[in-house]
DNA sequence: TATTGTTATACTCTATAACTATA
DNA sequence: TATAGTTATAGAGTATAACAATA
């Protein structure tokens, strides 16, 4: 029997397959973000924070996935070229509001249609029932992963 | 109707579950890396080189999809710490042969196995068919991303 | 001329932790 | 004491381009 020469485990083809995936992708988006001046993290905000009035900067850390520290640097290069601004208007004095500037929300409403439209080439190369599959299926995964990385509990933050 | 506030496109919780998978995936395998005392790129070489006899920095980077100027940066710390090493051991005497050392093969023989063991409980909780599947999608995907990203024609590199 | 790998620069992100001002 | 955000540090990755040696 061959069977030591077997695949030691059956997921190790969907780990690549993440990876190079999400690479892909990466190369493919990242590309055109550049082109409009902003980095991957820069693009996340103003993309998280287009069509809201604004929220704190744990919200955005929140929805982002951008670490805490990293969230200032990239506030103060976006707020350095116009396109965001911070303001103490909620109720909590220790909290800020980072909301869009009327640059930035220009800069979200061209930019974000022109990225769906820069992407959507690739995208429509699948059928729609094999999107919702893929969708599906990661969203399974994504649960799964977060089930053994026990930081979903932000209370040993300190 | 309500046509206006329709999503604009059917692919945007693709591109999201993408991304949070990918995420997902990087915490809960980037913790075990830097356990060993590694980086995702360091790991990523180490992984790569595994079992081979060696490869050039090019093939090494077209693998790990680790760019030119890092790649020698990461080999460099890799090689201070004794786990792998260059050689000119190839015809061309432009390139050189990149392998792990008897540490480096050591540390692949342990870590690898004790990496994949770490991701294990998340990948059980998905049943081999859905993995098979999921890891038929996102390979679909990927090379629709990728021929929207002509990087694969390595000709314009100069 | 083209290719392999190195070097150099400037920027960004990460992880970590200390710090402030509030609460 | 705990939380929100900032500051500081060290390390590593990216993009880009120039460079030396070789093909």
């Amino acid at each position: 029997m061959e069977d030591d020469t077997m695949p030691r485990t059956t997921f190790l083809p969907v780990v690549r397959e993440l990876a190079r995936c999400y690479q892909a992708f990466e190369r493919l988006s990242g590309r055109h973000i550049r082109q409009l001046g902003l980095t991957a993290g820069q693009f996340d905000v103003i993309a998280t924070l287009g069509g809201t009035d604004g929220m704190s900067c744990r919200e955005l850390g929140d929805a982002t996935l951008i670490t805490k520290g990293t969230l200032t640097g990239v506030l103060d290069r976006l707020a350095e070229r116009g396109l965001i601004e911070r303001c103490a208007c909620s109720g909590d004095r220790r909290s800020i509001t980072v909301r869009l500037t009327p640059a930035g929300q220009a800069l979200f409403d061209n930019s974000f249609d022109a990225h769906l439209a820069h992407l959507k080439p690739a995208f429509d190369q699948l059928a729609p029932d094999e999107l919702a599959e893929t969708g599906a299926l990661l969203a399974r995964l994504r649960e799964a992963l977060e089930s053994e990385a026990p930081d979903c509990c932000e209370i040993q933050n300190n």
